[in-house]
RNA sequence: GCGCCAGUAGCUCAGCUGGUAGAGCAGCUGACUCUUAAUCAGCGGGUCGUGGGUUCAAAUCCUACCUGGCGCACCA
């Protein structure tokens, strides 16, 4: 328990007096007529007439026997003109004396227009729904700190109104992709996200414990092996949107816990994982912002398909003017540390290849562009090139500078998956901890057989990002892993 | 994990090279019946992130730790 300021005593003795008065505090039912953005939207029709609306208190002007107070809503604010001619010396007493901002209430009263033109609504009476009994932060500045913001959210989107935007857009961005993939018939499914083995990507996983089973779990690093399973029992189109867990440090583009949606779409390849991808992503900016042009930190980012789409070797020779493809592992070696890269010792051609990308082409990526073909080596569920083992059908999606979007050709040849897992746990031996464990039940399901198909997976997350304009991954999770504090204040 | 920066009233912030803490908003008292960051007059409010140290004296200097931000690393 934190020491008691004046400023809650303060409201503490208001809420024994408002019972003395016997007035509730903590109302129950309140039926609304109108929310205030409607009563703005329709005054035409509404002036003069009575509507009952409920919100929280958040500016009080008083006037001696007049008062003017700010009544806010989920979708917006209303002033509210408060007389003591009108609601009688009680009522009046207790409005200006025991209520606090931050209070909920529910008014009744008429809409009108006041002289400097700004529609109003006159109450007639009020019920107090809940009384307040902590200070909000300042009206004009608002929450600034960010701890704060981020342990606190409930009061971010109390005194930030931009932020409860942003959620807002979320919303709309996943009922969109919801509704797109929807419409072209994928089936949307439910996996585990505890899982015996965790696959599907390179990462470390979290490790929980089933207790009746003495089972250790991990938390699912991606949705892809089970979804897979799925095109082996006959849905041919299929995805998932959810939650998964790594067990990695926290950055502004990276939170443990992050959305991501997967797809699968059997007897298609990786090119049409691009044209579904790039319509998707506009379609979805469209039914979210209206528009395809987004601006981001910045930029304008053009959404609008077709986007580029080029070979991962092709972008080095672009932003490097060196030509990886004729050379060979040492060469390859010496052409990244002539770039200035710094690389552990023993790195295959396809890693070095790999390295140079992300320190040379990344950071240029800011226009939606497609990078094709990843070396097979880091791409052990992709299948390889039939005019070039070494690499495979794969491509990411790049929007301001980082990762959106990976996606393949799936591999559906159940021996070389089994070689690739086996490359994968020297991997592991060799003490890499993000290597993929071998997953013996995925095998034998390719061995019954799994439909070609081309597979996709997409940061959410990251795309509400762009499209709110927001610059961490926390601002766009409404409760971002923090380290516990140990006043209580915290959420995990 | 490493580096840099930050933590002062409920909130937003000021506080120079050490001299014992200040503003605005919020709160309280009073005035005011069309204000809107209402206005005017007055009042209260602080373990200066935490613990050590230096000093006659520390919000200020040193040090360790805690929390956060940003960058790097890790990471798709």
């Amino acid at each position: 328990m934190e020491a008691e300021n004046e400023l809650i005593r303060v409201r503490k003795e208001k809420l024994a007096a408002l019972r003395q008065l016997g007035v509730e505090p903590y109302g129950g039912r309140f039926e609304r007529t109108h929310s205030t953005q409607e009563v703005i939207c329709n005054f035409e029709s509404l002036e003069g007439r009575e509507v009952a609306l409920a919100g929280r208190l958040m500016a009080v002007r008083e006037h001696g026997k007049a008062t003017f107070a700010d009544l806010h809503d989920q979708a917006g604010r209303i002033q509210l003109y408060v007389r003591l001619d009108r609601v009688g010396e009680a009522a009046y007493r207790i409005f200006t004396q025991l209520l606090d901002l931050g209070d909920i209430l529910g008014v009744r009263g008429t809409v009108f227009r006041t002289r400097r033109g700004e529609i109003s609504v006159e109450v007639g009476d009020f019920n107090l729904l809940c009384k307040s009994l902590r200070p909000l932060p300042e009206k004009w500045h608002g929450l600034k700190d960010v701890d704060l913001r981020y342990r606190q959210r409930y009061l971010d989107l109390i005194v930030n109104p931009e932020v409860r935007q942003v959620f807002f857009t979320r919303a709309k961005v996943l009922k969109a992709v919801r509704a797109f993939l929807d419409r072209r018939g994928f089936v949307e499914v439910e996996t585990p996200t505890m899982h015996t083995i965790a696959g599907g990507a390179a990462a470390r996983p979290f490790i929980t414990h089933h207790n009746a089973l003495d089972l250790d779990l991990y938390l699912r690093i991606a949705l892809e092996l089970h979804l897979k399973r799925l095109l082996v029992g006959g849905i041919e189109k299929v995805y998932e949107m959810g939650r998964i867990f790594r067990n990695e440090g926290i950055s502004t583009k990276h939170n443990p816990e992050f959305t991501m949606l997967e797809l699968y779409h059997a007897y298609a390849d990786y090119h049409d994982m691009m044209d579904l991808l790039e319509e998707m992503v506009a379609f979805v900016a469209q039914e979210a912002l209206g528009t395809t042009k987004v601006e981001y930190q910045g930029e304008v980012l053009d959404l609008t398909p077709p986007w580029p789409r080029i070979t991962m070797l092709e972008a080095i020779k672009k932003y490097t003017g060196v030509d990886f493809a004729p050379l060979s592992q040492e060469e390859a070696r010496r052409a990244a540390e002539g770039l200035g890269l710094e690389l552990e010792p023993g790195l295959s051609r396809g890693k070095i290849i790999n390295e140079v990308f992300e320190a040379a082409v990344e950071p240029h990526l800011i226009q939606p562009v497609f990078i094709l073909d990843y070396p097979v080596d880091i791409s052990p569920l992709a299948k390889k090139r039939e005019d070039n083992p070494e690499f495979t059908y794969r491509f990411e999606a790049f929007i301001a500078g980082r990762e959106l979007a990976n996606a393949f050709s799936e591999l559906n040849d159940p021996l070389d998956q089994r070689e690739r897992f086996e490359a994968q746990l020297r991997e592991r031996a060799a003490g890499n901890e993000e290597a993929h464990m071998m997953d013996e039940d995925f095998l034998r399901a390719l061995e019954y057989g799994m439909p070609p198909a081309g597979g996709l997976g997409m940061g959410v997350d990251r795309l509400v990002m762009i499209l709110t304009d927001s610059p961490s991954i926390r601002d766009v999770i409404l409760f971002p892993t923090m380290r516990p504090r140990e006043d209580g204040d915290s959420h995990k």
